[in-house]
DNA sequence: AGGCGCTTGTGAAGAGGTGCACAAATCGCG
DNA sequence: CGCGATTTGTGCACCTCTTCACAAGCGCCT
């Protein structure tokens, strides 16, 4: 489930702040989902909260990490080290969670030899020695769009099986290899359509227009996110 | 829809190739996805492909971008000029995308003032008049999770009601604002939990094991994104 | 020890997305 | 002008996810 980590994630926060144990009402607002929809996830995964009284905190947390395979501390490797590359070899929020950057790579000679956060650039053709060494489990791609569908290849080629893609292009992987994809131009595409969608309702109080004509409005607006009323 | 951008990046993918004309079957392979699911999602916003041919390029591209609202350079605020802020202000594939990144604000003082990208950092304090002066429709945080929902409640009160949130922390924000999440470690740990089942199911060929062990292999893999095989 | 209030876990109904398969329509060619 | 190849648009069945509502269970207070 897709929703583990945000649990995860509100559960720290609760622990944080000095929590026991939580009743899933709560943790669902902490989440920002249905308290039904967290309950059912929570007993997909057998676990044991008490009835009367909620989860424990503590056990919670352990039990998800678990799932998630967290207890193990996973061997990220970043290959781009552009604008965005760069920033997220010195994202904090990567360790904070369990991830080590292991390795940093670039296909500019210019950039090789370039220390960020500790790591030095490695050339990408040095990808399939450090992999190994480094026991890498994860890669990230944060090259341009051209160069994302080689770079996977490579990173398949050494055995990873993990693949975040922050290029705004479609990578092709063999089955069993999993890719998550992020592109925040398309984040903002997505509030864009609802900026207008907005604005086209607010022009059109009573929208008696035809059929014909294709309002923003009228189009399903599923886009695996809502937001979260005060 | 949510998966409009998608289709728009691959038309104009092909649209620099050359092509003319797509047929659901090729601009579906492009962007990942069914083709029968393309045709009902172009067929929902009333667009005309011709039997026989495909559908223009170049007409749908204008027909999608109308639909999302793209006709108009949207201005866009960051807020929070820290790692991932930083590189969000240099990123290029949001004004090669019709997004114009038009202010940057940050509470620390000792930022206020650097120039990124041609762009000075402005405190935090001076948003309101800002935000109206180059009419901002989007703002996007990239602060710590703490100051998150303090620079959500500003953005709110200045009339933004579309909000980026890189923040690890569900906002709160009232009826009518959109706030879409996306959080890197997440994804991380999402993928985390794929290399932990598939681990599993290597270790057990044969899973025979008693249903009270939850295994990782045994829960549902919904996480809204698919890998696409060769 | 017994009852009461609170919370979990879950069955069932509802809603929505997905993919197949096919009719309708269009173009090109003889 | 007519026919066949090709492709769109869509009805239908399936399946998953979501949400409500309620029974079962646990702790606390008397």
């Amino acid at each position: 489930m897709a929703r583990l980590p945000e649990y995860l994630r509100a559960l720290h926060a609760l622990a944080d702040a000095g929590h026991e144990t939580v009743s899933s009402e709560g943790l669902a607002n902490s989440a920002g989902v249905n308290s039904a929809k967290l309950r059912k996830d929570l007993s997909h995964l057998g676990s044991y909260g008490t009835r009367g009284v909620g989860y424990d905190v503590g056990l919670l947390i352990d039990q998800i990490e678990s799932v998630l395979g967290l207890t193990q501390c996973r061997a990220v490797a970043l290959v781009g080290v552009g604008n965005l590359g760069h920033a997220l070899a010195g994202y904090d929020g990567f360790a904070s969670r369990g991830f080590r950057i292991a390795a940093l790579f670039d296909a500019d000679p210019s950039r090789v030899g370039e220390e960020i956060n500790g790591l030095v650039v490695r050339h990408v053709d040095e990808l399939p020695r450090v992999a190994v060494q480094e026991s890498i489990s994860i890669g990230v791609i944060a090259t341009p769009a051209l160069a994302a569908q080689g770079v996977a290849d490579q990173l398949v080629a050494v055995g990873v099986t993990s693949i975040l893609n922050f290029a705004p292009c479609v990578l092709s992987v063999p089955e069993g290899v999993d890719v998550r994809k992020v592109d925040l131009a398309i984040e903002l595409q997505i509030l864009s359509f609802h900026e207008h969608r907005k604005a086209s309702l607010t022009a059109l109080p009573a929208a008696g227009g035809s059929a014909l004509t294709a309002l923003p409005g009228g189009l399903a607006v599923t886009d695996n996110q809502e937001a979260i009323g005060t």
